[in-house]
DNA sequence: ATTTGCTCAGCTC
DNA sequence: GAGCTGAGCAAAT
Protein backbone atom coordinates (compact mmCIF):
# COMPACT_ATOMS: atom_id res chain seq x y z
CA UNK A 1 0.00 0.00 0.00
CA UNK A 2 1.74 3.66 -0.61
CA UNK A 3 0.49 7.04 0.50
CA UNK A 4 2.10 8.72 -2.10
CA UNK A 5 0.50 12.42 -0.60
CA UNK A 6 2.31 11.99 2.42
CA UNK A 7 5.27 10.18 0.75
CA UNK A 8 4.91 7.43 3.39
CA UNK A 9 5.70 4.17 1.45
CA UNK A 10 3.83 1.39 4.13
CA UNK A 11 5.46 -1.58 3.18
CA UNK A 12 2.84 -4.08 2.24
CA UNK A 13 3.82 -6.51 5.25
CA UNK A 14 1.66 -8.53 7.24
CA UNK A 15 -0.57 -6.18 9.12
CA UNK A 16 -1.33 -5.00 5.49
CA UNK A 17 -2.09 -8.80 3.99
CA UNK A 18 -3.95 -9.54 7.58
CA UNK A 19 -7.15 -7.35 6.92
CA UNK A 20 -7.58 -9.12 3.39
CA UNK A 21 -6.65 -12.83 4.91
CA UNK A 22 -9.30 -12.05 7.61
CA UNK A 23 -11.65 -10.60 5.10
CA UNK A 24 -11.23 -13.84 2.58
CA UNK A 25 -11.76 -16.65 5.24
CA UNK A 26 -14.66 -14.59 6.16
CA UNK A 27 -16.54 -15.35 3.35
CA UNK A 28 -16.13 -19.23 3.23
CA UNK A 29 -19.66 -20.59 3.17
CA UNK A 30 -20.87 -23.09 5.92
CA UNK A 31 -19.77 -26.34 5.26
CA UNK A 32 -17.09 -25.81 3.30
CA UNK A 33 -13.35 -24.94 3.12
CA UNK A 34 -10.56 -23.59 1.09
CA UNK A 35 -6.90 -23.94 1.46
CA UNK A 36 -3.87 -21.69 2.40
CA UNK A 37 -2.59 -21.93 -0.95
CA UNK A 38 -5.90 -20.56 -2.68
CA UNK A 39 -6.19 -17.38 -0.45
CA UNK A 40 -2.24 -17.35 -1.15
CA UNK A 41 -2.29 -17.62 -4.27
CA UNK A 42 -4.62 -14.66 -4.82
CA UNK A 43 -3.11 -11.94 -2.59
CA UNK A 44 -0.17 -13.08 -4.24
CA UNK A 45 1.49 -13.96 -1.24
CA UNK A 46 2.83 -17.66 0.11
CA UNK A 47 0.66 -20.06 1.46
CA UNK A 48 3.05 -19.64 4.53
CA UNK A 49 2.12 -16.56 5.40
CA UNK A 50 -1.68 -17.00 5.58
CA UNK A 51 -1.15 -19.61 7.84
CA UNK A 52 1.26 -17.64 10.27
CA UNK A 53 -1.05 -14.89 9.84
CA UNK A 54 -4.20 -16.85 10.57
CA UNK A 55 -2.43 -18.31 13.84
CA UNK A 56 -2.03 -14.62 15.01
CA UNK A 57 -5.45 -13.72 14.25
CA UNK A 58 -6.92 -11.63 16.99
CA UNK A 59 -10.69 -12.31 15.94
CA UNK A 60 -11.35 -15.98 15.87
CA UNK A 61 -15.12 -15.15 15.80
CA UNK A 62 -14.89 -13.20 12.65
CA UNK A 63 -12.16 -14.92 11.27
CA UNK A 64 -13.41 -19.02 11.12
CA UNK A 65 -9.64 -20.24 10.70
CA UNK A 66 -11.21 -23.85 10.84
CA UNK A 67 -12.43 -23.58 7.84
CA UNK A 68 -8.85 -23.30 6.31
CA UNK A 69 -7.07 -26.58 5.34
CA UNK A 70 -4.18 -28.17 3.78
CA UNK A 71 -4.52 -28.28 0.41
CA UNK A 72 -4.07 -32.24 0.15
CA UNK A 73 -7.19 -32.24 2.46
CA UNK A 74 -5.17 -32.76 5.62
CA UNK A 75 -6.17 -30.79 8.32
CA UNK A 76 -3.26 -28.23 8.79
CA UNK A 77 -2.60 -27.32 12.45
CA UNK A 78 -5.06 -25.43 14.45
CA UNK A 79 -3.53 -23.01 17.51
CA UNK A 80 -6.60 -22.77 19.88
CA UNK A 81 -7.38 -26.26 21.01
CA UNK A 82 -5.51 -28.32 18.53
CA UNK A 83 -6.75 -30.47 15.75
CA UNK A 84 -9.50 -32.61 17.52
CA UNK A 85 -11.33 -29.09 18.32
CA UNK A 86 -10.77 -28.35 14.25
CA UNK A 87 -12.09 -31.47 12.99
CA UNK A 88 -15.19 -30.99 15.49
CA UNK A 89 -15.60 -27.76 14.21
CA UNK A 90 -16.03 -28.69 10.57
CA UNK A 91 -18.00 -31.53 11.12
CA UNK A 92 -20.43 -29.81 13.22
CA UNK A 93 -20.68 -27.54 9.92
CA UNK A 94 -21.46 -30.12 7.56
CA UNK A 95 -17.69 -30.29 6.40
CA UNK A 96 -17.75 -34.05 5.12
CA UNK A 97 -14.77 -36.25 6.17
CA UNK A 98 -12.94 -39.06 4.41
CA UNK A 99 -10.68 -39.63 7.00
CA UNK A 100 -10.06 -38.69 10.82
CA UNK A 101 -8.05 -35.82 9.44
CA UNK A 102 -8.73 -35.81 6.15
CA UNK A 103 -11.53 -33.55 4.96
CA UNK A 104 -13.43 -34.89 1.53
CA UNK A 105 -12.03 -33.17 -1.20
CA UNK A 106 -16.02 -32.64 -2.07
CA UNK A 107 -15.86 -30.15 1.04
CA UNK A 108 -12.92 -27.82 -0.57
CA UNK A 109 -13.46 -24.95 -2.80
CA UNK A 110 -11.28 -22.93 -4.20
CA UNK A 111 -11.17 -19.03 -2.34
CA UNK A 112 -11.57 -18.21 -6.09
CA UNK A 113 -14.87 -19.60 -6.27
CA UNK A 114 -16.32 -17.39 -3.85
CA UNK A 115 -14.92 -14.45 -4.58
CA UNK A 116 -15.54 -14.96 -8.53
CA UNK A 117 -17.86 -17.17 -9.16
C1' DA B 1 2.66 -43.16 -1.17
C1' DT B 2 6.91 -40.92 0.24
C1' DT B 3 10.79 -37.72 -0.30
C1' DT B 4 12.72 -33.47 -1.75
C1' DG B 5 13.12 -28.63 -2.59
C1' DC B 6 11.08 -24.08 -2.49
C1' DT B 7 9.07 -19.90 -0.23
C1' DC B 8 9.29 -15.58 2.55
C1' DA B 9 7.80 -12.72 6.67
C1' DG B 10 8.97 -12.94 11.49
C1' DC B 11 11.69 -14.07 15.35
C1' DT B 12 16.14 -15.16 17.44
C1' DC B 13 21.13 -15.23 17.84
C1' DG C 1 23.73 -8.69 10.00
C1' DA C 2 23.04 -13.66 9.28
C1' DG C 3 20.39 -17.75 10.32
C1' DC C 4 16.50 -20.61 11.85
C1' DT C 5 11.42 -21.44 11.96
C1' DG C 6 6.91 -22.29 10.32
C1' DA C 7 -1.32 -23.34 10.71
C1' DG C 8 2.15 -25.09 3.42
C1' DC C 9 2.80 -26.25 -1.76
C1' DA C 10 4.15 -28.69 -5.66
C1' DA C 11 7.04 -31.52 -8.26
C1' DA C 12 9.79 -35.48 -8.56
C1' DT C 13 10.54 -40.19 -7.21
Amino acid sequence: MYDAGKGVIRKAKADDYREAVYMLTSIIPLGKTTTYGSIARILGISPRLVGRLLAENDNPIKVPCHRVIKSNGDIGEYTPGGKDVKKKLLALEGVIFSDHYKVSRESIIDIKEIVDP
